[in-house]
DNA sequence: ATAAAATCGTTTGGGTACAAACTATCTCAC
DNA sequence: GTGAGATAGTTTGTACCCAAACGATTTTAT
């Protein structure tokens, strides 16, 4: 935990602050640990696996999204990589500069791009992707192996939850 | 669920890309659905509950904390809140020119800078913490009531299992 | 006492991140 | 066939986000 405070410590301050209001402190640890524990992973993988091949983590799903599934069109991937699509087109605009993916105009559809691993990408890929999975399985080895399952259904209903309309992004 | 291919479908295309190697596909869930749910809830927080205050996530977040914990040195906010100092450093400028928060060079010890909210940040926190409570309870809604603190301490032992040094992030 | 090391917060530089506006293309109704 | 509306991707503007470098202050070792 990043934080310096216990959570019954905190709980206590808060009750102060808001004394006769009825909340839900369950709720309020499940959502803070949410932020803590992707944040923590995040920059975990950043700093072990992400950062000796100059890649941040979105640059890094942008690539694995497209290795696995190209040729594919932009917005795919970023619904797939769960960006908006501004942002996929900066992190893509950097690493067609790097010589990792290609964009190419459909040829159906003047409106769609898609987008390619260059062989140097697949190459990058082949090598950080075993690596980054097995980053994966220590970040999850603190919890037992029967409650693995239940743990990614728990995370999947909370995106049901709070997702509304896909829309645009 | 943000993506359009099913974790069966992702599964069995990564498995032919890297044919041979051992990957585990459970970690990879897992990971995987902790940023979707960590980017849902952020996003549907900051669309329902902080835009109409022109809050970001982290803007929130720094307030929650002083409020709860003020008088407070800015670096136990970064650690509190789980980001950089750096980050911190800017947000904060943000919310002193709106006067919501102010800086203070603590007396006893010329580095540290004490942070306090203004009278119109608690009043904002004290209107609008009740509302973002109300939302984090629907966001575990899904959730069964009996499992949730079994979420919380799964999200917390992936914290463990990947905070190395605090240090200083 | 004093120089070296440690600590704290800010600044800098580069890379996300998103909404909104924009351009280009396609679809559908008529 | 043609124009209104929808759709895809980019650009713009603002706000994060972090590592590293920095200046100011305090602590530590001598």
């Amino acid at each position: 935990m990043a934080g310096e405070f216990t959570l019954t410590e905190t709980e206590s301050a808060v009750a102060q602050k808001l004394d006769g209001l009825v909340l839900d402190f369950e709720a309020m640890a499940v959502a803070s640990n949410l932020f803590r524990a992707a944040n923590a992973v995040r920059n975990h993988m950043e700093r072990t696996v992400l950062a000796p091949h100059d890649l941040t983590w979105t640059a890094f799903v942008v690539l694995w999204v497209v290795w696995i599934w190209e040729p594919i069109e932009t917005r795919t991937i970023a619904a797939e990589g769960g960006f908006s699509k501004a942002t996929l087109s900066g992190v893509m605009t950097t690493l067609e500069g790097r010589d990792l993916l290609t964009r190419e105009k459909s040829t159906t559809d003047g409106r769609l791009v898609m987008v390619r691993l260059t062989p140097r990408g697949r190459r990058l890929m082949k090598k950080l992707f075993p690596k980054f999975n097995a980053e994966e399985k220590n970040v999850v080895s603190q919890i037992p192996k029967k409650q693995r399952g239940e743990a990614a259904d728990m995370l999947r209903s909370i995106c049901m939850a709070v997702t509304p309309e896909p829309k645009d992004r």
